[in-house]
RNA sequence: GCCCGUGUAAUCCAAUUGGCAGAGAUAGGCGACUUAAAAUCGCUCCAGUGCGGGUUCGAAUCCCGCCACGGGCACCA
């Protein structure tokens, strides 16, 4: 009879296996058991809904599948849910551009990306579906705004902001980069003074720094990321009273109290509020001059280190604190106004800054801290001592090192009431105001009488207005709107107008994962039991790009509504992993330095311009369109099938490291499947059957024994992988490669029972991968249900337990032989077959060694 | 300048955390099958782990000093 050989066709089988999954629910979050462990909640940040998947998202996505997928497996009650970041600026230009209505773009482009994401076999639970745009979920974006605000952690100021002159709006400190360009345009930022919400991000800055150690899930970049921003700097605030007006006081911040007394100038930012009254008549013109100077150059070239540092005086003084003698006051550049107090204590001795700048301008520099038992101060220092040591030239202090020095500077200022212990964050507050359309409204409404108003709950959602004017002529189109905004006041009824700014839109992701767990509620944005049983998330995928934005943001949230009693988790993410990029492989010439497609280049070995004919350079670098790098998904998907895009991309590269798309590797992923399918084939032709109850021989030949050593190494190596302190997807797939090898060589000559455990254990751990084609394999060998039902194989220690093993024998460190002895050897033995073999015989020169290290089932090693 | 990460075969990547440098894959070479090609199967070439020291019986792994690349921070008082 012929074979009935068939076909590895993933274009039909997927789709099949999926309808299959929807009809059966496979995917649905099963009620949450009131253990919190029995509970897995999988989760990847979920993407802005621009209506084209990219393979950045493809990993993202695959990457927390598997995840969820092998957990199910494992027995736990996996949330696994996916939801939309839809407001923001793409829709909102779409409709200027091209007049359409963002809500109705949004939606489309949902739509789309749901249909993309889909055909990836992602178990996806999409009854919990969350779209921020939607009024059903930005009514409890602004109940949370509510809440912060009867906390008195929202709050609004004027203030020197960040303007996006290309997206018209403003941005939050985190959405600025260290070029001073915008996360989102890349246009550099205009300074602007505004009136502008902001939340209290910084009331919780310790607890944000500190919680950090308890991250231990997190990658250790991000950890030092955050606490870099947060940026916490311990010290003190001292007071020195104007010599012309004792009550007026100039603070300054410093780290080093303990310097005091190296004190020989006063420096003020050009823009401290004191400025005016300390200038002398005669320093008015210089003073008005250097001001003017700066207002000149950008933030950028002021704050350039290695620009020389410039003041002028202001011909007033102040009064030391401790000391009562007279202090110049200047004014300079390397003075920021918004850090500290915006006013320094000039100790040119022990400061890199103070040093340079007295150099300068020939102010003198005094010694008082000199290094622990070291001699006298030396008067002409030629650099600063910025250590901390021991105190001279300091009258009481004298002599005290260290925090103890600082401990009693801060001590004698607050007696004397001229200084206290402080400690100042490079974080600020959080500006969530945004003057566009297509973001959630501020549910607050200005009354001429009653100030900011809260909009009542029973009154929330404060819906956008479909009718708003589109048409990118600046402003805020809400405030343009001739109606929306005239509303009642709702505490006296007079005339009032609504805040017409929009939210961050990444408040309105600083909950998401929240709604996922309680998606349907319609009295609350989430219950406390949901959240209980779900929070913290216990693996969270995504891009590195959130290092501090979204990851900071929802640390916050968290925080606040643990202390509001919303919520009771201290942590939202108690594992974090950040994948890699995708990249492409991108050609360029590098005298026209121009991108050429790949498509246009006939030998990707010698890649030749196809115009001017020079050679082109070949590197990696993120997909995009005008590198014209970028791999579609969903070509993919068509000619491999999910599964192999899936596959290679879990294999290729280890997660948090960047991906280098290669054609030739999908294509052996693509083979891998394939062989799968045939050994199937193979079992299913001797008549496997995966539902016939079989035990397994008390002796198994040797050849079974290694069959069986196979599966079970493969079932340690790649539970560990999946579920250990690293997730390594692509030692998982190499160790199921491995396995598949071993089966190839091996299952047609096994015995039925250990064949049957084989090909079982195989396509269980290979399901969270590949779920398409083990599926269909399950069935098409008789499996009862689904694969994905089925339980995680258990490892059978004893199938590891080899009679034999391999032992290296070393000589003076160097491998000269192998030794074949029994496993359970005891050492004293294994030493003695050690040496007498021919290679101790040999290299010994029948000498007696002078050590013998002998590693139980490993080696010998033999020291002359 | 400071901090973090990464350097292993032509390429992408492993190495039980101090124990034979190679598991897996891609590409290349050879062979089998084929009239031929593709597919498939089998075999196979290629590194002493970025560089220089050190610790150790033994180092890709630990320590010290460098180099290269990537990322973050940067006049933060």
């Amino acid at each position: 009879m012929a074979s009935q050989e068939t076909r590895y066709s993933p274009a039909e089988l997927e789709p099949r296996r999926q309808k299959l999954w929807a009809e059966m629910g496979l995917d649905r979050t099963p009620e949450p058991s009131k253990e919190r462990r029995e509970n897995f909640y999988a989760l990847s940040m979920f993407p802005y809904p621009s209506g084209n998947l990219h393979m950045g998202h493809v990993r993202n996505y695959v990457i927390t599948d598997v995840i969820a997928r092998s957990q199910r497996l494992k027995g736990k009650r996996v949330l696994h849910p996916m939801g939309w970041d839809a407001f923001g600026l793409p829709a909102e230009n779409a409709a200027i551009e091209r007049g359409v209505d963002p809500a109705g773009w949004t939606e489309q482009n949902i739509a789309q990306m749901r249909e993309q994401l889909s055909r990836l076999g992602l178990s996806i639970d999409w009854d919990r579906e969350v779209t921020t745009c939607r009024p059903n979920y930005y009514r409890w974006t602004q109940w949370l705004f509510l809440q912060f605000l009867d906390a008195g952690l929202a709050y609004r100021k004027e203030a020197t902001v960040n303007w996006d002159p290309v997206d018209q709006t403003v941005l939050a400190n985190e959405q600025v980069d260290a070029d001073g360009r915008s996360w989102r345009s890349g246009a550099i930022v205009e300074k602007r003074k505004l009136r502008q919400w902001f939340l209290k991000i910084t009331a919780v800055a310790d607890e944000l720094l500190d919680d950090l150690a308890s991250l231990d899930g997190w990658p250790e970049r991000v950890r030092t990321m955050q606490a870099n921003w947060i940026g916490r700097s311990t010290g003190a605030t001292l007071r020195f009273a104007l010599e012309q007006d004792p009550s007026e006081v100039v603070e300054v911040f410093t780290t080093r109290p303990d310097t005091a007394f190296g004190v020989s100038y006063v420096v003020l930012a050009p823009e401290h509020e004191l400025v005016d009254q300390l200038t002398s008549a005669a320093q008015q013109a210089e003073v008005a001059d250097f001001r003017q100077e700066l207002q000149s150059i950008s933030e950028q070239d002021r704050l350039a280190e290695d620009r020389p540092k410039r003041g002028v005086a202001t011909g007033g003084y102040v009064l030391h604190p401790f000391s009562g003698e007279r202090v110049p006051v200047w004014i300079a550049d390397y003075v920021l106004p918004d850090y500290g107090t915006g006013a320094v204590m000039g100790v040119p001795a022990h400061d890199n800054r103070d040093f340079a700048f007295a150099r300068q301008y020939d102010l003198p520099i005094t010694t008082v801290v000199v290094s622990l038992g070291s001699s006298e101060p030396s008067d002409a220092p030629n650099e600063a001592f910025t250590e901390v040591g021991e105190l001279v030239n300091s009258a009481q202090f004298n002599g005290l090192q260290g925090e103890a020095a600082k401990e009693a500077v801060i001590e004698a200022a607050v007696a004397a009431g001229v200084g206290d212990a402080k400690v100042t964050y490079r974080l600020r507050d959080w500006l969530i105001s945004r003057q566009r359309y297509w973001g959630c409204p501020i549910p607050v409404i200005h009354c001429d009488d009653c100030g900011a108003v809260p909009v009542p709950e029973d009154q929330l959602p404060v819906e956008l207005p479909a009718d708003a004017e589109l048409d990118g002529s600046g402003g805020s189109p809400l405030e343009r709107h001739p109606s929306w905004s005239r509303v009642p006041c709702p505490k006296c009824g007079k005339p009032a107008r609504r805040e017409t700014d929009t939210m961050d839109t990444f408040m309105c992701s600083s909950w998401y994962y929240l709604r996922y767990t309680d998606a349907a509620n319609s009295e609350l944005p989430f219950s406390v039991e949901s959240t209980a049983a779900w929070m913290p998330v216990d693996q969270y995928v995504g891009g590195v790009e959130h290092a501090i934005l979204h990851l900071l943001y929802s640390r916050f949230f968290t925080k606040v509504l643990k202390q509001r009693q919303l919520l009771n988790c201290n942590e939202p993410f108690r594992r974090l992993l950040t994948q890699g990029m995708v990249q492409g492989v991108t050609f360029r010439n590098p005298s026209t330095r121009r991108y050429v497609a790949p498509a246009a280049v006939t030998d990707p070995m010698k890649p030749l311009d196809p115009e001017t004919g020079e050679p082109l350079e070949v590197f990696f670098e993120k997909m995009s369109k005008s590198k014209h790098n970028g791999v579609d998904p969903g070509t993919v998907v068509e000619r491999y099938g999910a599964d192999t895009a899936r596959m290679f991309i879990l294999f290729k590269a280890p997660p948090e490291k960047d991906l280098e798309w290669d054609d030739a590797d999908v294509e052996g992923q693509y083979r891998f499947l394939q062989r799968i399918w045939r050994l199937a084939d193979g079992a299913r032709e001797a008549g496997m059957n995966l539902s016939a109850s079989l035990t397994l021989p008390t002796e198994l030949s040797k050849a079974d024994q290694e069959l069986r050593r196979a599966v079970h190494i493969a079932i340690e190596a790649i539970s560990e992988d999946l579920d250990g302190e690293e997730l390594q997807f692509n030692t998982a797939v190499s160790e199921l490669m491995k396995l598949s090898n071993a089966m190839a060589g091996s299952l047609a000559s096994a015995t039925e029972a250990v064949a049957q455990e084989a090909v079982q254990t195989f396509l269980i751990l290979l399901a969270p991968f590949a779920p398409h084609l083990t599926d269909e394999l399950w069935e098409q060998l008789g499996g009862i249900g689904s694969v994905h039902q089925q339980q995680w194989p258990l490892l059978d220690a004893a199938a590891l337990v080899r009679d034999t093993v391999t032992v290296v024998l070393q000589v003076k460190g160097k491998v000269r032989g192998n030794l074949e002895v029994p496993a359970n050897i005891d050492k004293e033995s294994l030493e003695q077959l050690a040496l007498a073999s021919d290679v101790a015989q040999k290299w010994l020169e029948g000498n007696p060694p002078r050590r013998v290290i002998v590693v139980p089932g490993k080696l010998v090693n033999l020291v002359p």
